[in-house]
DNA sequence: AAAGATTGATATTTCAATCTTG
DNA sequence: CAAGATTGAAATATCAATCTTT
């Protein structure tokens, strides 16, 4: 152990991993076998139709999705070629780019929510009582945010 | 939506995975700024160390670890390289093998740890106040178990 | 045939440049 | 030079087939 880590820490950690990668790999499953596209299709889709206009810069989608640069940069080839999103110059800056949501990703979309949200229903939601999933969701966004104030 | 879902099981659901995705690159970045290797590394060494003699047969390490037969296989393949773990012929069973741990693999552990467990406290449970680490701990704990009781 | 494990071919991710414009 | 984005080469992960033993 760690004089800073006690043992409910650690297994909350250990936890968190595990789980996640458990349930993820259930809910991918399900969507492949439905002859759908991976999570990450649907998370790029999503975030460009909560988008103003259906369309984000990459960066801005790099940031929301948690994703690299170059990863995203290579989602969007193979997303281009299913003709679910398309590229467009960017005319403020020059250096940039938009990344437009295209009628067959809004379908791709409808679609895939059903499977989706019966899996998230199956392998996460079900688990839980009532009550546990806002505080579940609670105690996540608190781990996302800034521990202490910054120093400077 | 969905009839099923509610706002909140959403919400536990994305902040699983972005939480998850976000502490564990902070951790892994740390783990790869001292030199380390990767979380899955220290996965497999830990296991092994845990485990009756120092050693597990594959299959063992894949059921605790979440992984696929032919991830482990190459992870394995690495590790053996760096005489950090070794492959055993199985007397019981020849069609299998024992992985087991060797001295250099264990203090790796041991060097990792210091590294490791702070990185936890400082991306993961310091966002947390005391009782809050059981809590969540049990819940996830909850979540990876099945829901129902198994049908015929 | 099923269980334990590996491997070839392919897809994806990552690192380290690179290119273009502000 | 910094910001936005992409790309070649290398590392890793995945699928489907394979091999050996039970």
């Amino acid at each position: 152990m760690n004089e800073k880590l006690c043992k409910n820490s650690v297994r909350a950690w250990t936890n968190l991993v595990r789980t996640e990668s458990a349930v993820l790999a259930a809910v991918e499953n399900d969507l492949k076998e439905a002859g759908f596209p991976p999570l990450s299709w649907y998370d790029v889709l999503l975030e460009l139709q909560k988008a103003e206009n259906g369309r984000l810069r990459p960066y801005e989608l790099e940031e929301r999705m948690l994703l690299r640069q170059y990863s995203l940069s290579r989602l969007v080839d193979r997303m281009e070629i299913e003709k679910l999103v398309q590229r467009e110059r960017c005319i403020n800056d020059a250096r940039g780019l938009h990344i437009a949501l295209l009628p067959k990703g809004r379908d791709l979309l409808k679609q895939m929510w059903p499977i989706y949200s019966e899996a998230i229903y199956q392998h996460f939601a079900a688990k839980m009582a009532i009550g546990e999933h806002q505080l579940l969701a609670d105690l996540l966004e608190k781990i996302g945010k800034p521990s202490i104030a910054p120093s400077a």
